[in-house]
DNA sequence: GTGTAAGCGAGACGGTACGTCCTGTCTTCCT
DNA sequence: AGGAAGACAGGACGTACCGTCTCGCTTACAC
C-alpha cells in the first residue's frame, strides 16, 4: 500500500482522499466534513493530507474540476434552442440532485466568505462553464436564431441566472417548462 | 450594568449580541465568527448567548431580518418600469455591498449544507422579499407594461436570478446599464 | 459531576489526573505516558490538564510532593543508629519499589535534560529529603555518637549516595546488611 | 560524500551520525534530539540510521562506549591513595563536565524507564568502569593500605555512589577536598 | 423590607478537530 | 549493494471553540 518514493506522490492515495470527501460531503454535510474524517474513510494519514491540499476546501475543489466538465458538456443535435433546453436541464441536474453538485454548491457557500477561493472557482470553473454555455448561443447566431450583435454573455446571465437562483436561493424545482419557457422568452427579445 | 431581574432578558445585552455578530461578520469572515468571539466583542457571557439564540447563526438570521426590510423596500414614482430599475439596483447593493447583505451571503452560504437554516431564509426572509418585488409588477400590470395574463413569480425569477447569480456566484459587476437592458427585454418578452 | 465556576478548579478533576498519571507512569514507564492518555484515564479533557499543568512533568512533580514526604519521614526511637538503619531502608524502597519512587527516578531522568526541572526537584523535593536524612544524624551527635565537629552534610552524602547509586545507577540490591555496614562505617570514619 | 558500493557499510557515514548525535546531545538535550535532527546534522539518510541502530539511544550508547574508556582509565603512580582521589576527580569531570558524560546522564535517564537498556548500560559501560574503579583499591591491597578482607565491590560503592549522586541527583559540587575526604574516611574505615 | 427567583458576567468542565511534528517503514533512483 | 531522497501510515503534540454547567451578584416583583 506504501507508495512512497522519490519522484512523487501516491496516485492511490490522492483518489481515496477526493473519494474520501466527496462521499464525507454527501453523507454528512459540510459543516461535518473534517480533514480528520477524511484521513480516517480514505486510510490515510492527516500529514498526507496536508502535504497535498493546504484545506479541505481545496480536496472538494480537485474533485469539483475532476468531475464536473464531463457532467455539464452540452450536446449538438443542430437545434440549437432544442440543445439549449437539453443543456441548461443538465445544468440544472448538476446543481441539484449530482455529487458534484453537492460540492459545487459546498464551494460556492465557502466562497462567500472566502475571497480567494471564491476567485479560484470561477478561474477553475466557472469560466469553463460558461464557456460551455456560451457555445450554443454562439451556434444559435450561425443559425440566424439570434442577431450577430446580440450580447451573449449577457445573454448567458439571464439564462443561467434563474436557474442558479433557484437551485442555490429560493430551492424552488427547476422543471422543463420553466427552461424552456426561459429559453424561449429570452431568446425572443434579444 | 447587571440586569438580572426575573421578568425578562436584557435588552441591551441583546443588541450588544447582535451588533458583535454583525461586525465580526463583516471583520473577519464567517469562518471566523465565534460565539466565544461574539461574547467577548459583547462583553456577555456565553451562557447569555446561548440561553437566547440555538446556535450562532440564528444570531445572524435576527441581525438580517431586523435589517433587510428597510434596505430594499420598493419605491413607487409612479413609472413602474423606473421603479423596477431602482429597485433592482437597491437589491443589487444590499447584495453586495451592505453589511445586511454579508450576512445573508453568510446565511445562504450555511443554507447549502443546513436545509432546516435554508428553510428558515425562505420564509422569513425570502419569501417578504419576493412579495415586495412582486409589487411593482403588479403595478405594471395595472399600468398596462405587462399583460394580466404574465406568470409575475416567472418574471420576478428573471429579473432577480441573473442579479443574484452575479452578486453571489460571478461577483460580475452589476452596472445600471446591466440592469436597465434586463428589466426592458423581461418586460418586452412576456 | 461538574464544577465550572468561578471559584476555581475541581479538586475532584485534579486528583483524577494525578492518579491517572500516577498509574500510568508505573504501568508503561515514562517514554510511553502522553497527557493524551492521562486525560483519557482520568476521564478529563486535555484541556484541563493544559490549563493547570504546563507540561506532563509538572503533574508527575505534583504527584511527587503529595506523596513523598510520608513515605520517608524517620522514626525517632532514641537509638540513631538503629533509626539511620531504619531510615535509609525506607529510602532504599522508597527509591526502588514504590510508585512515588517510580516518579521521582521519571522526575530525576528527566531533570538530567531539563536544568530548570532538576532545580525544581531539588527545592521542592531533595532540600526537605536531606534536612529529614540530617535530623537523625543531628539527634546522633546529641547522643554523642557523632562528634560536634561533624561535616553532616558531608556525612549525609556518603550515607545516601551509595543508595541512590545501587537505585539509580547498577541497579544492585540494596540489603539491610548492606545498610548496617554502611552506617557503621561512617559513623565510625567521622 | 557518498560512499554508495557493494563493500558494506560507510565509516564516514558511521562517525558523521556519531558525532551528530553528541553534538545535538549537547546543544538541545535529548529531548530535542530526533533521528530527524541526527540525519540532517550528520548528512545522511534517516535509512542509514535506522539500518544500523535500532533506536536514537543506540547511538548515543555506541558514542559513549567509544568515548568513555579512554577518559576515565586510573593512573599508577605507585601510591593507591593519590591515584584513588585522581582517578574519582577524574570520574566527577566526566559525569559533570564532558559530553561522553551527558551522554552518560541521557542514557541512565532512559534508563529508568527502559529496563533493557539499563541493562546494556551495566554491561556494556558499568561493569567495565567498575573495574577500572576496582583496580586501584586491589592495589591498595597489595599495598597494605587496605586488609585483605576488606569487600571492595562495596567499598567502591561508597567511593563513587556520592559522587554520581552529587552529578546526576543533587547537582553539588564535587571539589578535591570532598574526594580526598571521602577516600580518607572509606579507607580508613574499611 | 425582606425573600425569592430570574438574568447576568464569569469561567471551568468534557469534548472534537485542528494543523504540526516526529517516528519507523517502504520504494525508487543514483553511484 | 549501499546510501540518499522522500512519501507514506500512524499518532502525540498543544490550541481553539464547542456547548454545558455552576457560581455569586444584581435586580424587581410579591408578600
Amino acid at each position: 500500500m506504501h507508495r512512497g518514493n522519490r519522484h512523487g506522490r501516491s496516485e492511490q492515495a490522492r483518489l481515496a482522499v477526493l473519494q474520501a470527501a466527496d462521499d464525507l460531503l454527501v453523507e454528512n454535510g459540510f459543516a461535518r466534513l473534517t480533514v480528520e474524517g477524511i484521513a480516517q474513510r480514505a486510510g490515510v494519514a492527516k500529514q498526507t493530507i496536508y502535504r497535498w491540499w493546504p484545506s479541505k476546501t481545496d480536496i472538494l475543489f480537485e474533485a469539483l474540476v475532476t468531475d464536473a466538465a464531463e457532467e455539464i458538456t452540452p450536446p449538438d443535435t443542430g437545434d440549437p434552442t432544442r440543445d439549449l433546453v437539453t443543456h441548461l436541464c443538465a445544468l440544472a441536474r448538476f446543481l441539484t440532485a449530482s455529487d458534484a453538485g453537492a460540492v459545487f454548491r459546498a464551494l460556492t457557500a465557502e466562497g462567500q466568505h472566502d475571497p480567494a477561493l471564491a476567485a479560484r472557482l470561477r478561474e477553475e470553473h466557472l469560466t469553463g462553464q460558461r464557456t460551455r454555455d456560451r457555445q450554443l448561443l454562439e451556434r444559435a447566431v450561425q443559425r440566424g436564431d439570434l442577431p450577430v450583435t446580440a450580447d451573449l454573455d449577457t445573454i448567458v446571465d439571464r439564462l443561467v441566472g434563474p436557474l442558479y437562483y433557484r437551485a442555490l436561493i429560493t430551492g424552488q424545482e427547476i422543471t422543463t417548462e420553466f427552461v424552456t419557457d426561459l429559453v424561449s422568452a429570452t431568446l425572443k427579445s434579444a
